[in-house]
RNA sequence: GCGGGGUUAGCUCAGUGGUAGAGCAGCUGCUUUACACGCAGCGGGUCGGGGGUUCGAAACCCUCACCCCGCACCA
């Protein structure tokens, strides 16, 4: 391999496609029939089958890939199950759209017609997302692809909801549930959103039947008085006293409803004291009809428009307009009293946006409790861990205040409740396979429930569905239960709440043992991405122009915390990571002969310090990843690799092996160990970095020589004892320190690189003698001096210094002092006193000498000769 | 109202008891044969305010201020 078979600048996009080709037909992504091995499985979080990628799917399949690759390289037998999600109300509104560009509506097609149009329109989409994840890099095992409308992941369905019907944990039932008049279906509490704004509070007069007074009732809503059936007021209201049991007219409909006592709806400080009460538009009314057994009129419909209920003038008025209307109404009658600015959330429809209308309407639901008391249990245990642990608190807060899960959805595409009803006995049927008579009656004419169920009932079976539950699969038993679930916090509730109570009810435990939350992608100033603001990031593009490894690593490297800020230039810097990357390899391919890739390993005692060095900094990294990434922080573990790659093993090791290499100094054999030295490190580093970034270390890493054929399939580096070595991490640590003290010099008095002295070492004992005789070179290349001189007089004007307890004099042609450095040399005078003065402060208190640990109060006495001898250098130099 | 999170360099964020960190931005040098998507160097922070615990607090406790996010309510 020759090095100028690479170019000088990297192009992630002349690579990255063709290893993950190569990759899936080698077989990689799927798990190995190895027994012997401990195993790893994961499920994606399905993305909707028609959407398109976006920067939070990249967050987070980055993540996922990041710990299998990680799992699969340490020896694990892995599994990362991919798929999608049907998505009910958000792939149905797509086509719908479709639909009325074309002049058409699915109630003109029918539900047969229409269902077929959007399985097309899914197979025409499925594999947009698809080929988005391969362009990422995402190692799942696409020949496990699942989709929540498959055979196998239906029949699941139906096993759960006919069994959870028959254990009584599935019930229908009438009930006040959230109404959204666009979808036209009924949705979950959680699928709710509040949003708050600035409304009117509306105070009118509802006149008492008997003409003697007006009692005030004050309303948001004034459209619903058409469907009052009672007004309420506190019981120990004075204001109202004795009006409890009176009738009073209703504005505008005329109708009589009565007064009625109710301690818990009403709030006497709120308004006028007086509630109007509309029992089937509002949700504290219902209750409180339900109290005082009053009925409800409907005076609202599905598509949000006023009922015949609500009268003539009203019917099919919307009811927006409505409310318009009768306020208008009110005030010409001068029942409108006053109109107050008011503040307030209205509900809406996560989904849509449109304002929800609470419906009195029977659906099905899912009683929740008994289900959520293990799950609780489980997260409180810690058989299910979730990370960071501050989302405990309020998963149980939520788990504990949990309330029914109404699942049915009156959409068409979805999974159809198993539920029959009898034309014949009207009896109830709730089966895995359609019935073909009625068990009561015999009837034959059975009708299936219309409703399809909430699309999030299927997800929460996906960790066991997928893997071919109810059945007792190979895949069930070797991977269920999962070990780690990567996931949004946004969707704890909607999703992972739900798989551990599913997950822990039909199979007995919990569906993985680890819950990663990761925070949501945000812009660099910390802002929502949105159309609007114009702020999106989109990941293909970013793909496109800095590489599927440059768009990774900066995820990764962010992904702590609850906000995750993405900006460009960060992009762009770990884009430079890649190309720093491919540099240091074209660097060392240029070193690297053939007959050294098959060279033994390297024998320890033959390498110089420096070398030494480079394998125990690359070991310390190689534990500090592996311990990072053992807890998820992906942030730690690319960070250290970028830090070690970029500034240890690039600005320093490759510099420092310069000399060496090049031939300007040492002996052949010097040499031999020097490269494969960097072929060592360079291999390591790949390894380390490969989950990170898998295109470009794979690409580079085939140019090695490696034993195996892929570096996705060689081992993940795991430290090594004998690679530790704290002498040469001191001793290389000192010559740094004096490379970067002589740096600082020669910029401060305004010297250039071309610039070169003479430089004098004193050294105390004939270890550290021999040791900088024969490494004072690298002081000569890096600092550029012209000489080093051990253990010989320095002359009088030479600029002296204490570093690592060694003495130094470097011979400037004159004293050149900069008023910068001077100010410079002032100041850290001034800290260092600072800092003396406290220390010895430290060491005077007895308290400090007897409590703290020994180890604290030596570092601050070796602190102190430091500090002193740093002062007088610093003094005798100004 | 209930619960959670935050406030550290110009920006975005790490840092859970022992000498304040990173990236980016800024400034100054440098065509040093891997890389100018580079190299070297520099400046920049009373760690939101106050109190407490401790030999020692950015970190632990209390309190105040401001910001953010859930949940519930909102006639």
């Amino acid at each position: 391999m020759k090095a100028d078979e690479l170019d000088k600048r990297y192009d992630p996009a002349a690579i990255e496609q063709r290893w993950y080709k190569e990759w899936e037909s080698r077989g990689y992504f799927s798990p190995v029939e190895d027994r012997e091995r401990p195993r790893f499985a994961i499920v994606i979080p399905p993305p909707n089958v028609t959407g398109r990628l976006h920067i939070g799917h990249a967050l987070v399949n980055t993540l996922i890939d990041i710990v299998s690759r990680w799992k699969r390289m340490s020896g694990f037998n892995t599994l990362w199950l991919p798929g999608t999600d049907h998505a009910g109300i958000a792939t149905q509104m797509v086509v719908e759209r479709e639909l009325a560009r074309e002049g058409l509506s699915r109630i003109e097609m029918g539900r047969e017609a229409f269902l077929e149009r959007v399985w097309n329109w899914k197979e025409e989409h499925k594999d947009v997302i698809k080929n988005q994840l391969m362009r990422l890099g995402a190692s799942c095992d696409w020949s496990r692809e699942r989709f929540t409308l498959d055979a196998g992941l239906t029949r699941a369905v139906r096993e759960v909801f006919v069994r959870l019907y028959h254990e009584g944990l599935i019930y229908r039932d009438l009930a006040m549930i959230n109404w959204c008049p666009r979808c036209r279906t009924a949705i979950s509490d959680i699928e709710v959103e509040h949003r708050d704004q600035t409304g009117r509070l509306y105070l009118i007069d509802y006149q008492l039947e008997d003409g003697s007074r007006a009692i005030q009732i004050a309303t948001t809503r004034p459209e619903t008085m058409l469907g009052d059936t009672a007004v309420a007021v506190h019981p120990d209201d004075d204001r109202y006293e004795g009006l409890t049991g009176k009738m009073v007219v209703l504005p505008i409909s005329g109708r009589r409803v009565p007064i009625i006592a109710d301690s818990i709806l009403v709030d006497p400080e709120f308004g006028t004291g007086a509630v109007k009460i509309t029992p089937a538009h509002d949700k504290n009314d219902y209750l409180a009809g339900l109290r005082h057994s009053l009925p409800q009129m409907q005076v609202i419909d599905e598509g949000g428009r006023m009922s015949s209920a609500a009268g003539d003038g009203f019917e099919g008025l919307d009811r927006f307009e409505a409310r318009t209307l009768i306020v208008e109404m009110l005030q010409s009658s001068g029942a409108l009293r006053e109109t107050r600015q008011h503040a307030y959330a209205v509900a809406t429809c996560a989904k849509c946006d449109t304002v929800i209308e609470p419906m009195v309407s029977r659906q099905w639901f899912v009683k929740i409790a008994p289900l959520a008391e293990p799950a609780i249990a489980a997260v409180r245990s810690r058989e299910v861990t979730l990370i960071p642990e501050t989302w405990e608190s309020t998963y149980f807060n939520w788990m504990e205040n949990i309330h029914d899960w109404c699942i049915s959805r009156q959409l068409w595409w979805g999974h159809r409740i198993p539920a029959y009803y009898c034309d014949g006995c009207g009896e109830l049927l709730v089966t895995l396979e359609a019935p073909e008579s009625c068990p009561a009656c015999g009837g034959i004419k059975l009708r299936q429930d219309p409703d399809v169920l909430d699309t999030w009932f299927s997800s929460a079976l996906w960790p066991f569905s997928t893997m071919g539950w109810p059945d007792k699969s190979e895949d069930v038993e070797t991977f269920y239960p999962t070990d780690t679930l990567i996931t949004g916090f946004d969707i704890l509730f909607f999703w992972v709440a739900r798989m551990i109570m599913m997950g822990i009810h039909f199979t007995g435990k919990p569906p993985f043992s680890h819950v990663l939350l990761h925070g949501l992608v945000r812009d660099e100033h910390g802002r929502k991405m949105s159309k609007s603001v114009g702020n999106v990031i989109d990941p293909l593009e970013v793909i496109d122009e800095l590489g599927a490894d440059a768009l990774r690593f900066t995820l990764a490297i962010f992904s702590s915390g609850r906000d995750i800020p993405l900006a460009r230039s960060r992009t762009l810097g770990y884009a430079a990571f890649a190309n720093k990357i491919w540099n240091a390899s074209r660097f060392a391919l240029m070193h690297i002969d053939e007959e050294l890739k098959d060279a033994d390993s390297i024998m320890r005692e033959d390498l110089a310090p420096v070398e030494r060095w480079i394998l125990s900094r690359i070991n310390t990294t190689t534990r500090e990843v592996n311990r990072a990434l053992s807890v998820y922080r992906f942030d730690e573990a690319s960070n250290l690799i970028y830090q070690f790659f970029w500034h240890e093993f690039c600005d320093w090791y490759i510099e420092m092996a310069k000399p060496v290499l090049l031939g300007r100094h040492g002996e052949p054999a010097q040499r031999d160990s020097a490269k494969r030295v960097l072929l060592e490190v360079l291999d390591r580093s790949l390894r380390l970095l490969h989950p990170f970034m898998p295109f470009i270390t794979e690409e580079i890493w085939q140019k090695l020589g490696g034993v195996e054929p892929s570096i996705m399939v060689a081992p993940y580096p795991i430290p090594e004892e004998s690679l530790e070595d704290r002498e040469a991490e001191t001793l290389i640590g000192v010559i740094q320190q004096m490379i970067t003290a002589i740096r600082n010099l020669r910029s401060d008095k305004g010297f250039t690189s071309k610039d070169r002295f003479r430089l004098f070492l004193a050294c105390k004992d004939p270890r550290e003698t021999s040791f900088f005789l024969q490494n004072g070179y690298l002081l000569i290349e890096l600092a550029r001096l012209s000489e080093v001189l051990v253990n010989q007089i320095p002359p009088s004007g030479a600029h002296r210094d204490l570093i690592g307890g060694v003495e130094i004099a470097v011979e400037f042609p004159q004293k050149v002092v900069s008023p910068d450095q001077l100010m410079r040399i002032a100041k850290e005078i001034e800290q260092l006193e600072i800092e003396l003065a406290t220390g010895d402060a430290k060491l005077a208190n007895e308290f400090f000498i007897a409590r703290a640990p020994a180890r604290v109060v030596e570092q601050t006495r070796e602190r102190r000769v430091e500090i002193v001898a740093r002062l007088e250098s610093l003094r005798k130099n100004k």
